[in-house]
DNA sequence: CTTGCTATGTTATAGTATTCCATATACGGG
DNA sequence: CCCGTATATGGAATACTATAACATAGCAAG
């Protein structure tokens, strides 16, 4: 099972062509991937780190998009409906996504002392859900899955708490 | 695997066994179970239904308890650190736990279209992202693990979207 | 070029959560 | 029993997260 986000690797490729599947998928269904949507996942990419909308706001402040939180949360909205980018619902916080352009369900590991996010999928355990899911009748459309914990570094600094 | 929440059983008993099962606990840990803890377990007890923080504040309010957002919170707090309570990631919400004073991993069945919350076990899940995270050297203290769909009940009342 | 759709920008407000300080109540040691 | 400490409660103020509603701009098809 692969998951990005806390082993090495080449980084400056992996955001390059991420951005790039990104430009097709949003050419091949007529999206426009306009220069903030751009901009939004380029910062994303950056570091497998979860980041607020806040926090992206001020980025975007800085760079002359616009100020203001709808601008923050209407490109958030684009990216994650279309698979580019993942919420974090226990952070309230964004990431890249590692598989642009396919559906899949995701499922992540959040280091609590430096907030770097790994995903995984999450495909086994809905297929764990999935029996108490058939015996409630209860119909499954989507799932979070979180793991939270420290990462192979912050262990290694002995930082953990 | 069992799901309670979402089938037909006897509520009543259901919330007193679980109203005396956190009693003794608190006994039993020199924890005080006070007034408003009681009072806000009750609450969560009542419905198998996600509640925020400011609709259990403002019931609290109309009981003659204190009115400002740190009394829901810090109850909400107790009751989910002794395990009583789970919060919702999804939802910014809580539900009352339904195996008390048992530690687990539980995963939770969220209806979108009524809010109800059936709790299960999230056991097989952290199973499966133990792979994952063992390969990624991660270290995992915690998961969430949270479907969304839609219930028995809106299903076959055809509500759904 | 005009009509209509999509995208951007802004104001204002709603919803969620925490920090900090003050008061009160419970508990153990003297 | 009283005192000192720890825990619990009440509240003011503020921070953080998110959305509604409306106005303007860009672009594509007829």
């Amino acid at each position: 099972m692969e998951s990005v986000g806390m082993t090495a690797h080449d980084h400056g490729s992996c955001k390059a062509e991420r951005l790039a599947a990104a430009h097709g998928f949003c050419d091949a269904h007529r999206l426009h991937f306009t220069a903030v949507r751009r901009r939004v996942f380029e910062i994303l990419l950056d570091e497998h780190k979860a980041l607020g909308a806040y926090d992206i706001l001020a980025r975007l402040k800085a760079e002359g998009f616009g100020s203001q939180p709808p601008v923050a949360y209407r490109t958030l909205d684009f990216l994650v409906k279309h698979g580019f980018v993942h919420r974090i619902e226990r952070l309230n916080a964004y990431v890249a996504c590692v598989h642009p352009c396919e559906t899949h369900d995701p499922a992540f590991m959040i280091c609590r002392l430096c907030n770097t996010v790994a995903e995984t999928s999450a495909l086994p355990s809905r297929g764990m859900l999935g029996p108490a899911a058939r015996e409630a009748g209860f119909e499954i459309e989507q799932t979070v899955v979180e793991a939270i914990g420290v990462c192979p570094s912050c262990r290694a600094e002995g930082v953990a708490g």
